[in-house]
RNA sequence: GGGUCCGUAGCUCAGUUGGAUAGAGCACCUGGCUUCGAACCAGGUGGCCGGGGGUUCGAGUCCCUCCGGGCCCGCCA
């Protein structure tokens, strides 16, 4: 609709050039917008008031002139001039009708779009490290990635879901070295257990698994571990040192290929855990992207090699660094360290270099707030390979803060005592945690009131949205029940009975979905959706219980209950399609 | 100190990339179930869009500045 109108518009403005002699900006550029009050019309365009001075005229005037110009069109009823200088457009009613038939054809694909040529896009989010179980910061980045990513594919857009796993690094040593402690502790060789290490109850479960399957066949005395070794913190250390000294003390002992089993166990044990843990919260992905790999496969030393190549590395004290500050970063970084270690980020480089070569036009971060010095370091790092900055997009997804009522709950990642991603789905449900996380802006701070998020009540808007979708299959049941058939033709030549203000809202609403959509994707806003919902919710609900007439569904009149049976379907396949974008259920009875 | 996100009704937040009279939910007040599910609906109260300056036909939205808050600023991961 909205071509349609900008078409027409562009038409009427050639034509106003063409008799005024005057001239015309190569590419004009006015809207075309959906209006905010029913007063205006539906949709409205600005081109008056952006183009009456390059065409030197008032606005009212060109509006005027535009409006005479306009060609007809059969899905325009009425075309106003308004305020300043809008040109608004009223749509016909058979416009209006046409979305209903729309929606059935197009059924579970109404409001995506034909596939977009030439953008493939890969969007990596959650990227936990795998040393422990996923917790409620993870959460919010996973609904907001898993559904950014379905509203992208609604859009059109290729899209590749990844997860980056850092399988790779000094934690992930830090992760072996606390599981063998434990493995060892369970094997009746208690060794001290460092500061540093992990401590929560999930590397006992590793260790308990490790040892069933290896035996005794991975202990060492406590003698031959803890000797000569720096003291901890808390022995008046240094708690790096010491855990630093700890894995390679366990590297030795083991040697490489049991050292690998030991790591592998506590890697695969929470991976697994964690795609268990994603999968249950609906989220699903395409890949999962080792880091380790990089290293293996040589990917890390090309990337290095390419920057060497072309100008922006550099030596300073025995250390490898990258000239990230003549892409605006405020500091160079290091890549390769003085000790011969790459650095996180040299696997970083080779990884988004990797995409690239993977064919993708363009790639999409979800990261923490936390993680928003990354920004100007990866783009630096996107320029410096020679590629596109702006096909880099990192979207940021700042902190949720659990409430239980009006108490915060306290969390700390040191102390141990965060609530994880699996106890909060447990509490509330997964659709309630998905639209929560979902339903406020990325870059807005949230509130998640567990309370809240749990009542079943009028208060929680999952459960509005929902409930309106299970009203409406509670409709089509009752109409079984009693014995009222549903005649979808019928009710297609009916569609004209369909003539209540509450009706057309409606109509309206189902129409605008696809805008939503498409809206949505644009601004990687998918909390879009759910406002979106919450609307066409609340606009079936006011019908439902709208008392100025007669509106129930299931009417004795045949033509008009066919009608309406037809409006409330099409209202049910638009909420579940939508539904279906955030990741939410949309049950049919609750 | 530098960077970054934010500040809109008592509370939590929308606001269609600069449009017309700033919206929703909760809370509070009033009303609605013998007919499709009241997990719902209808109506009401409630605002210097943090302050100030600028850009223009037009600013909650863009720029500058100040105030207030979250987060980040390692040869950490």
């Amino acid at each position: 609709m909205k071509e349609h109108l900008n078409e027409l518009v562009m038409q009427a403005l050639l034509d106003v050039r063409r008799k005024a002699a005057v001239e015309l900006p190569p590419e004009p550029a006015f809207a075309i917008d959906r209006t905010k009050s029913k007063e205006h019309g539906d949709f409205t365009t600005n081109a008056a008031m952006v183009l009456c001075k390059a065409l030197g005229m008032k606005p009212r005037d060109l509006a005027a002139q535009i409006v005479q110009h306009l060609p007809p069109s059969r899905h325009i009823d009425k075309v106003e001039i308004a305020g300043p200088g809008f040109v608004n457009f009223f749509l016909s009613r058979s416009c209006l009708y046409g979305t209903l038939k729309r929606v059935f054809e197009r059924g579970v694909e109404y409001g995506r779009s034909a596939p977009v040529e030439g953008e493939r896009v890969t969007v990596e989010f959650v990227s936990a490290n795998p040393t422990g179980p996923l917790h409620v910061g993870h959460g919010r980045g996973a609904a907001f990635g898993a559904s950014l990513a379905s509203v992208l594919e609604a859009c059109g857009i290729d899209v590749q879901r990844e997860y980056y796993v850092n399988d790779n690094g000094r934690q992930m040593d830090i992760l072996a070295t606390s599981v063998w402690l434990r493995y060892l502790e369970l094997a009746g060789t208690p060794v001290r257990f460092p500061d540093n290490a992990y401590k929560g109850e999930y590397v006992y479960d590793i260790a308990r698994a490790l040892k069933s399957s290896a035996g005794d066949r991975l202990r060492r005395t406590a003698h031959e571990i803890g000797a000569d070794l720096p003291p901890d913190e808390s022995q008046g250390g240094d708690k790096e040192a010491h855990i630093d000294a700890l894995i390679s003390r366990c590297k030795t002992l083991l040697g490489e290929s049991d050292y690998r089993q030991v790591f592998d166990a506590g890697l695969n044990s929470i991976l697994d855990d964690i795609r268990e843990d994603l999968g249950q919260f609906n989220v699903r992905y395409d890949t999962w992207f080792s880091e380790r790999s990089l290293e293996t496969s040589g990917a890390v030393k090309r990337a290095v090699d390419r920057l060497t190549r072309l100008g922006h590395m550099y030596e300073n004290k025995g250390a490898l660094w990258f000239r990230a500050t003549t892409f605006g970063d405020e500091k160079d970084r290091v890549v390769v360290r003085e000790n011969g270690q790459p650095t996180y980020f040299a696997s970083d480089i080779a990884y988004l270099l990797n995409k690239f070569e993977r064919g993708f036009s363009r790639a999409i971060y979800v990261f923490g707030a936390d993680h928003h010095g990354y920004i100007a370091r990866l783009k630096a790092a996107a320029q410096g390979l020679g590629l596109d900055p702006s096909k880099i997009e990192i979207l940021l997804v700042q902190f949720a803060i659990l409430f239980r009522g009006s108490e915060r709950v306290q969390m700390s990642t040191r102390s141990g005592q965060f609530v994880t991603l699996r106890e909060l789905r447990n509490e509330v449900g997964a659709d309630a945690c998905r639209f929560f996380y979902v339903m406020r802006s990325n870059d807005q701070h949230l509130d998640f009131d567990l309370e809240l998020a749990k009542s079943t009540s009028r208060e929680n808007p999952v459960y509005y949205v929902q409930y309106a979708h299970a009203r409406i299959c509670k409709v089509f049941r009752e109409a079984i029940e009693r014995g009222l058939t549903h005649n979808r033709a019928g009710g297609d030549a009916a569609k004209q009975r369909l003539t209540l203000e509450p009706e057309l809202d409606l109509l309206g609403m189902l129409q605008r979905y696809p805008e939503a959509v498409e809206k949505a994707g644009e601004t990687r806003a998918p909390h879009m959706i759910a406002n979106y919902l919450r609307e066409l919710a609340a606009a079936f609900h006011s019908y439902y219980d709208f008392k100025g007439a007669d509106t129930r569904i299931l009417n004795d009149d045949d033509d008009l209950r066919n009608a309406r049976m037809n409006l409330a379907l099409a209202v049910r396949q638009v909420l579940a399609n939508g539904l279906k974008l955030i990741g939410v259920n949309a049950p049919e009875k609750m």
